[in-house]
DNA sequence: TTATACTGACTGACCAGTCAGTCATTAAAA
DNA sequence: TTTTAATGACTGACTGGTCAGTCAGTATAA
C-alpha cells in the first residue's frame, strides 16, 4: 500500500541526458530507442513509461538543451548596462556556450530537419517558430531600448537587425560544426563591432585611414 | 544491333526533379525509394540503374538545386560595378531566389542533418564544408576588393563579415521557412544598409537625427 | 500482500536494394 | 520489304534486416 518510489524527474533527466548523446551522434531517425535505453541503463519498456514515444523523448531532450542556454544567456545579460554591451555580452555568451557544447549541436540540426518534413513536422515547426519569435523579440527589444536612449540611430530597423543577428548566430555555428578550425569567437567579436558602428549614432568618426 | 536509346542525362534530371519534391516533403529518411520512383514515373529497378543508391540520388538532387542558385548568383554579380553594389546584388538575389523556391528549402535542412550524423556523415559534411568555404571565400574576396579600392575601411575583418553574411542568409531563410509571413527581403535590404555603413570609410555622416 | 517499477521477447510494418525475366527498338541478313 | 537476332532499358516481386511500440511476467519496496 505504498510501493516502490522513484524520483521520476531525476530519472527523466538521466534518460534525456543519455538520449542527447545518442541523438546527437546518430540523428533522430538513426538513433533507435533500444540504443537510448541501453545508454541510459534502462529497459525499453521502462523508458516508454517515462516518455509517450520517441518523438516526445526527442522533444524533451531538445528542450533540456535549449533551456540551459536560455538561462545562461539571461543571467549574463542582466549584468550589463548599455544596450550595446548587453547585445555584445548576450551574443558572445551564446557563441561561447554553443562552442563549448558543439558536440550537441546536431540536436538542433535534427530538430530543424524534423520540423521541415516528416510526420512530426507540424509540431516541431511550431516549436521552432515560437523559439525564433522569442529570440528575435528579445533582441529587437534591446535595440529599441538603445534607440530610445539615443545610443542607436532612429532609422535602424530593429526587427531586421534582430532577425539577422539571431539567424547569423545559427549560420555561424553551422559553419563551425563543419569546420572546427574556424575562429568563430573572434569573428563574432569583430563582426559585432562593425554592426554596432553601423547602427550607432555618429558621435565621433574615428576611421582608420 | 542497336537497341532502344534514351537520353540518360534528361532522365536523370526527371528523376532528380521528382526526388527533390519527395525529399523536400518527407525528408531523406522519410522518403522511400518507392515513393520517388512512383513520382518520377519510373520503376524502382530502373531508378537504381541511374543512381547507385539512395544516398547518391539525394546528393545529385541537392547538387542540381544548389548549382542553379550559384549560376544565378554569379550572373547577377557580374553586372555590378562597386564592391558594395556587387555584395548587395548578390545577397538580394540569393534571398529572392531562395524565397521563390522556399518549398525546396527542406532539401538543405535535410542535407545539414545528414551531414551531422548518420551513415553518410563524412561525405556530406565534406560537401558542406567545401560549399561554405567557397561562399565565404567569394564574399571575403569581394570585401577585400572594396578595401583595396578604398571603399571599405582597412580594419574590416573580411573573413568575419563574410562568414556572418553567409551564415546570416541561411539563418534568415530558416526563420522564413518557419514563418512565411516574415518580410525577409525588406529586412535584408535594411540590414545590409546598416552593415555597409559599418564597414564603409567615413566620407559623409548623414545620420538621421 | 499489494501497488508499482521494471524487463526484454515479441509483433507487425516498413523498406533498401536485388535479380530473373519481359519488351521495345534497331541492325542487318534474306 | 520482311524476318531474325541482339541489345539493354525496364519491371516489380522478393529478401534480409531493422525498429517502434506492446505486454505478460518478474522484482521490489512498503
Amino acid at each position: 500500500m505504498a510501493p516502490k518510489v522513484v524520483d521520476k524527474q531525476a530519472k527523466r533527466a538521466v534518460i534525456t541526458q543519455a538520449a542527447a548523446e545518442v541523438f546527437a551522434s546518430k540523428g533522430f531517425q538513426g538513433a533507435s530507442v533500444d540504443d537510448i535505453a541501453a545508454a541510459a541503463g534502462v529497459s525499453k519498456g521502462s523508458l516508454y513509461s517515462y516518455f509517450k514515444n520517441k518523438e516526445e523523448l526527442f522533444y524533451a531532450t531538445f528542450q533540456a538543451f535549449q533551456a540551459q542556454l536560455l538561462l545562461e544567456c539571461e543571467a549574463t545579460m542582466a549584468k550589463e548596462q548599455s544596450a550595446s554591451s548587453k547585445l555584445q555580452a548576450c551574443l558572445m555568451l551564446s557563441v561561447e556556450s554553443l562552442h563549448g557544447h558543439i558536440e550537441l549541436f546536431p540536436l538542433t540540426l535534427e530538430l530543424w530537419a524534423a520540423a521541415s518534413s516528416g510526420s512530426a513536422r507540424e509540431r516541431f515547426a511550431a516549436v521552432m517558430e515560437a523559439l525564433y519569435r522569442e529570440f528575435r523579440g528579445m533582441t529587437a527589444g534591446l535595440i529599441n531600448i538603445g534607440k530610445a536612449s539615443g545610443e542607436f540611430r532612429q532609422d535602424v530597423d530593429a526587427e531586421a537587425v534582430a532577425a539577422w543577428l539571431v539567424g547569423g548566430l545559427d549560420g555561424m555555428m553551422l559553419q563551425y560544426w563543419f569546420d572546427q578550425s574556424l575562429d568563430v569567437r573572434r569573428w563574432t567579436e569583430n563582426y559585432l563591432a562593425m554592426v554596432l558602428r553601423g547602427i550607432a549614432v555618429d558621435t565621433d568618426h574615428g576611421g582608420t585611414k
